[in-house]
DNA sequence: GCTAAGCTACAACGGTCGGTGTAGAAAGTG
DNA sequence: CACTTTCTACACCGACCGTTGTAGCTTAGC
């Protein structure tokens, strides 16, 4: 006799046991993993912290590594889900590219902390990324970032048939505005490292926005960014190198 | 009878045993940490790579975590040593500030190839930095990046005072430069991560000093920084975010 | 309330790893 | 050369960890 095919059954990610444990189990991974990394994780205080038995992790995620994949796959998600959100909310009806791409860019700077988890998680995966699985890498990418890249593409796009920006590659176009807005802010938010304030969050933003419209937009831009960014700010010291 | 004090002997790292075999673990040591982070490296693997026995490694540093401390240290010092010296090279002639900061900032964002591993390692510790102790992260900040900003910050008071740019506190201003310039580059040369074009490296760091110079220089900067930048460049695209 | 799926607690295993002790080879110094 | 310091090879301990098996309890659907 075969194997029967048991209908709605575990084996296949997403399947199988009940799905509020599901749910406590990724929290709780999520939580441990990027507290403590994927090798000082243990699954014992993964099972703690989701108050759920080992037992049970194992018969929902066959092993630590698929869990580890997993929880990648759905935090980073959930995070897309929310940017995205963020980009329709903000770059669905500009009118003044400037003033609504400064706007956009301190909201999309500033990090947000229900999200906090989810940016340490990354921070562990890029450290020991000749660790992780091609494969994880490449699943995480697409249900998380690359998402999030497109829709990104896709509206600076739009702007760009309005006349409101000068691109011919919407997608280099994005990946030049997420990293010249968010790449100083994340820079600075590493380890236990006190928040930055949010005077120097603008900051930064706004003169990464400046550096965009500079080469995405008319001279005009360039002009007007020049009063926004100069207020003297307190700030926060912490290092890079 | 006490102690004796035995006068050159081990105890306190940097002291005893032979030089050569100390280099050898340290170098090792670097290596392995970098590449397998602090939980996932072990003793053996270490000794393997420096060509010595773990007894050695245990002689000379007590144990695993001082290691650890040790190597950031040494490491640290050896790139800011580097740094130092490139500050000086570049910062102290300085005849034109828009072209010759333009230019150090290109030489400043390029990753230098020999310490690849030492900022490996600085992913490392920022991933885990919750279970580094404090201790070992202040004297890491000390004889490294608190020094090159210090030399950083000392350079560009040096052209506050020759008028070249118009500072209040050349330490933020440092700290800002680093941020500006840096910044995007490292963001974005994580995991295997192919290694930047020069071209794009260039366009992150000629729009983060142009950023700087749009609150530490005259406005005059800004208007020529307008020449500098919005010359049509090539760029490859890249993937990732 | 019966049935079955899913969950918990618990014991157990094999493996790895940090760290120690020791005996002897090697290397530096006079 | 002898003497001392240091290094190596190796065996060993205790702790932790990933994973599995099992027996019994909980929960949900009929």
């Amino acid at each position: 006799m075969i194997m029967e095919e048991p209908v709605g059954r575990a084996d296949r990610p997403g399947e199988g046991g009940r799905p509020d444990k599901r749910r406590a189990i990724l929290d709780g991974a999520l939580a441990v993993f990027a507290r403590d990394g994927y090798t000082r994780a243990s699954v014992d205080a993964i099972a703690r912290e989701a108050a759920v038995s080992t037992r049970t992790i194992y018969n929902q995620f066959h092993d630590k590594a698929t869990l580890f994949g997993e929880v990648i796959q759905d935090s980073a998600r959930r995070v897309a889900q929310a940017q995205i959100t963020l980009l329709q909310r903000y770059l669905t009806k500009v009118v003044d590219v400037e003033a609504d791409l400064i706007e956009f860019g301190r909201v999309w700077a500033t990090p947000m902390p229900e999200f906090r988890a989810h940016f340490a998680l990354v921070r562990q995966i890029n450290a020991e990324a000749g660790h992780v699985p091609q494969a994880a890498l490449d699943a995480w990418q697409e249900s998380g970032p690359r998402r999030v890249r497109a829709e990104l593409a896709r509206l600076l796009g739009r702007l760009g048939e309005r006349g409101l920006l000068r691109l011919d590659d919407p997608e280099r176009a994005a990946v030049h505005f997420a990293v010249l807005t968010a790449a100083e802010v994340t820079a600075r938010t590493y380890h236990g490292a006190l928040p930055l304030p949010e005077a120097e969050i603008h900051r930064l933003a706004d003169s990464g926005v400046r550096a965009f419209l500079h080469g995405y937009a008319g001279l005009a831009a360039v002009r007007s960014a020049g009063e926004v960014c100069l207020t003297r700010q307190p700030l926060a010291a912490d290092e890079h190198s």
